[in-house]
DNA sequence: CTGAGATCCTGTCTGC
DNA sequence: TGCAGACAGGATCTCA
C-alpha cells in the first residue's frame, strides 16, 4: 500500500509518542513478512521512544539502545487507539502500549514486517537502500549517472529501492506523465534534461502528496484515521481509457515487472 | 555483478 | 448466486 508519502503521513501521525514511554508491545500474529523476532518484546518493554523517524519506506522508532524498524508492506496501516477502547479489528498483529492510548499494527495481507536492531545502518534491509528522493542528493546528475549504467526501463529503475528509495507503483507512473517521459524507455537512453524534468516531477509529486496525506485508494489511512486526498491529484494511476488531462487521449495501461503502469501515449514519449 | 520472474498473503472485483 | 481468475500501494529470493 504505502509509498513515501503514506509513509511520511504516518510517521507524522504517531510522533506525538516520541518521549513518551512505551509500556509494552504484544503480538498477536508473528508471521509477518519476516518472523518477528522473540526477543524483540522482551527488550521494548518500558522504554522511552527517543524519536520516530522515517527511512525508505520503514518507520523507525528509535528507543536507548535498540531501534524497531516497521515496514507497512502493500496493506499494512498503523491505527491510534485509546487503550481503554479495548475492541479488535481482523489482522490487528501488533500492539504497541502506552499509558493511555495504544498504537496498532494492521495488516490483511502480511507483507509488511517489524524488526529490532540496535544500529539502523548496519541492518541488511537498510543499509543497501538507495538514496532519498527530497534529499538534495537527489539531483539530474545523480539520476542521470545511475540511468547511463542501467540496461532496466526508466519505470522499473525508479522503483528498484537499492537506487531511488520511496517511489512505488503510484508515484512512478505519475512522476513520468509529469515528466513527459514513456516509463518503457531504457533508462540509458535519457539525457540530462530528461533527468532533469523526471527528478524534478518525483518531487513535486512526492511533496504534493505528503501534504495532502498521501493517497488513499482503497484502504489507507493514516493512524490518527484521515485519509488521503492525493488520490484527486492522480493525473493517470487508475485511470485506464480516461482521457489524459494534457491532450485527451486515452490513458493506456501496460504491466511492467508485474505491476500495472499508466501513462499516455501521445504525451510521454 | 545485473535483471527477469516467482513468490509470500488475503480480499475484492469482474465476467461468465 | 457461484465460482474462477485477475488484480492490489512491496520487495526479496532464486536462477540465468
Amino acid at each position: 500500500m504505502p509509498e513515501l508519502p503514506e509513509v511520511e503521513t504516518t510517521v507524522r501521525a504517531i510522533n506525538g509518542f516520541e518521549n513518551s514511554t512505551l509500556e509494552k508491545i504484544v503480538i498477536h500474529n508473528r508471521n509477518l513478512r519476516w518472523k518477528v523476532d522473540k526477543e524483540l518484546e522482551a527488550l521494548v518493554a518500558n522504554k522511552k521512544i527517543y524519536k520516530i523517524s522515517r527511512r525508505a519506506k520503514y518507520i523507525i522508532i528509535k528507543l536507548d539502545v535498540y531501534s524497531l524498524m516497521l515496514h507497512l508492506g502493500m496493506s499494512g496501516k498503523l491505527r491510534i487507539q485509546n487503550k481503554k477502547d479495548n475492541f479488535f479489528k481482523k489482522h490487528d498483529h501488533v500492539e504497541f502500549i502506552f499509558k493511555d492510548k495504544k498504537i496498532i499494527f494492521n495488516d490483511v495481507r502480511r507483507f509488511g514486517s517489524l524488526h529490532i536492531t540496535k544500529n539502523i545502518n548496519h541492518h541488511p534491509l537498510i543499509s543497501n537502500l538507495g538514496i532519498e528522493p527530497l534529499s538534495r542528493d537527489f539531483n539530474k546528475d545523480y539520476l542521470h549517472a545511475i540511468c547511463a549504467n542501467s540496461k532496466l526501463n526508466i519505470k522499473k529503475l525508479l522503483m528498484d529501492q537499492k537506487k531511488i528509495v520511496g517511489v512505488g507503483n503510484i508515484y512512478a507512473s505519475e512522476s513520468l506523465f509529469l515528466a513527459s517521459v514513456n516509463p518503457l524507455r531504457p533508462a540509458m537512453s535519457l539525457n540530462v534534461s530528461e533527468c532533469y524534468e523526471i527528478i524534478k516531477a518525483i518531487k513535486k509529486v512526492l511533496k504534493k502528496a505528503i501534504k495532502m496525506g498521501g493517497t488513499t485508494l482503497k484502504d489507507f489511512y493514516s493512524a490518527d484515521g484521515s485519509e488521503g486526498y492525493f488520490k484527486l491529484n492522480l493525473n493517470v494511476y487508475g485511470l485506464e481509457k480516461k482521457p489524459c488531462k494534457k491532450c485527451k487521449h486515452q490513458i493506456k495501461r501496460i504491466v511492467i515487472g508485474q505491476r500495472s503502469t499508466f501513462f499516455c501515449e501521445i504525451c510521454q514519449i
